[in-house]
DNA sequence: CAAAAATATTGAGTTCGCTCAAATTTAGAG
DNA sequence: CTCTAAATTTGAGCGAACTCAATATTTTTG
């Protein structure tokens, strides 16, 4: 059986975690203070500091919990695309979209998003960006099955389109946490937009 | 004539910025203490807090001086550009690019670009977006100069493919940034490989 | 020109993220 | 079961960004 000390030692990191979710989703980030979240998961300041190296790597924890499933969700798309190469693009980065304010509030990703950018060699940012990475293939992936299909032009870099585009729904996404009043809605109609300018250029040459 | 109380004021403002500048390029932002800040503007702690909202703000200040002159740098290229779609979008963007360095160094980018997510409604951060808005349309503008000389594909959202380019480059500058190890160079490569692909997309097709 | 009003400066004090030496708890050996 | 070593927790204390009541300086008024 697992000893003692490293059943102690998941339950501490799981109750740390659920204290943060908890505290960042009612109070924001900048209002909950390390001790409160401590507090909260019935431990002291210096043991929160043993299982995380900074009050930032906690709250990307939890955000590469969300983009982990946001993954998993898009696989499906990539799979089995609809035919009109705009709807799939949409399709995609749809799903990514919708499903950001699960779990995490604007001003926790605007929070995790700089703290990505500002702190690049901490752990979890680390795997952050390996994330990211893998977003980026993902959309690359879809480009590529969207040319094998037939459906679109297979004469361009997939990788570097994929890149581009797959950057651009990134910018977007932060431009849209920035500003709080914004509705997801208001997001996807810019970036349907932008895809439809791209799936127009990606279409097929008429015979 | 100009009261005393005004000519002093632009005085410590400037002395201020100065001293922020010097110590934030030979130390680093992090390191760099807002006494230290206010000492070397000969100034005390309270009165910097009186010229800028926090220290980021101040940072924010040096970098909008920098995005100031990148974009009448791109106004001439907008103006005139090369005739080969790749080629424009690579001089426009190398000019943003390269003079990225002058004035700051890739820590100090990383803060402020931190900064301009997480902090979106500080004067200097509005200063910052509008500006980056101005980027977003000199590239839309480079666009539709190479529509109008025949030399890319009319039918397409000019304004929205635009918004595409910007904010292809501007996130590969942020993935830039984040790794202090990376050169200019490499991400002048990456980006124009990006480039050559969109450029390959809006190239006239064959009559 | 003096006094009052308006405007700016000052720096000790507050807050909060984070550290580290001491104390506590668990695992293993005899 | 006891004693020792290793691992873990603890919270008072430190450093740095930022505040604000007291002070000083400039401008305006009579």
């Amino acid at each position: 059986m697992t000893g003692l000390r490293a059943r102690q030692k998941a339950l501490r990191h799981e109750r740390i975690l659920d204290a943060a979710l908890q505290l960042f989703r009612e109070a924001g980030y900048d209002a909950v203070r390390t001790d409160d979240i401590a507090a909260a998961a019935e431990v002291s300041v210096g043991t929160l500091y043993n299982y995380f190296e900074n009050k930032g790597d906690l709250l990307l924890a939890l955000v590469t919990l969300d983009v982990q499933e946001v993954l998993e969700l898009g696989a499906a798309v990539v799979t089995s695309p609809p035919p009109d190469i705009a709807e799939a693009l949409n399709r995609l980065i749809g799903g990514y979209y919708y499903h950001s304010n699960v779990y995490l509030t604007k001003e926790l990703w605007r929070t995790a998003m700089a703290l990505t950018i500002q702190a690049a060699e901490t752990p979890f940012s680390a795997h952050y960006a390996a994330l990211d990475q893998s977003l980026t293939d993902q959309v690359c992936d879809l480009v590529v099955v969207l040319q094998r299909r037939g459906l679109a032009r297979a004469d361009v870099d997939a990788q570097a389109l994929g890149q581009v585009i797959f950057n651009n729904l990134n910018q977007m996404f932060i431009e849209f946490v920035k500003v709080e009043g914004t509705r997801i809605e208001a997001l996807m109609a810019g970036v349907a937009r932008q895809n439809a300018a791209i799936a127009r250029l990606l279409a097929l040459p008429a015979p």
